[in-house]
DNA sequence: CCAGTGACGGCTA
DNA sequence: TTAGCCGCCACTG
């Protein structure tokens, strides 16, 4: 009944919904605190899902490189930039500013 | 059933 | 240093 794959995208909400405002992180660092290292694109195909669900601020979740790359899985090409820009987080050409500095990293920070 | 694609990440040239 | 390729797993055609 219940595949690995449906709990894996569970984990991917509860821990993104975790994120604090301000703060960002990537595919890899959620892939990874899943136990799921290596398969960050399973991160951003249960993100695509999340979409339609409320509470999911996907948009603090960014590459590696901090860039907004899934902006345009938005409603908005715009609106992830935006987003992130109203709680604090500055982007410059789709990409997120000090992205080192507001990386937020569940296996640390969440503990 | 097989091949291509994709909100990624790491390695090699 | 930058650019390109492969590997991961799931979905679509």
């Amino acid at each position: 009944m219940k595949s690995t794959k449906e709990n894996f995208f569970q984990n991917v909400y509860e821990v993104v919904k975790l994120i604090p405002p301000g703060r960002v992180t990537s595919y890899g660092a959620i892939a990874g605190y899943l136990g799921a290292k290596g398969s960050a694109r399973m991160v951003g195909w249960a993100l695509i899902a999340s979409q339609p669900f409320t509470g999911i601020p996907a948009h603090r979740v960014v590459n590696r490189n901090g860039l907004l790359t899934g902006k345009q899985h938005f409603e908005a090409a715009n609106a992830m930039q935006e987003r992130l820009e109203q709680e604090g987080v500055q982007v410059e050409n789709d990409r997120v500013v000090a992205f080192e500095q507001l990386f937020w990293d569940p296996s640390k920070e969440l503990l």
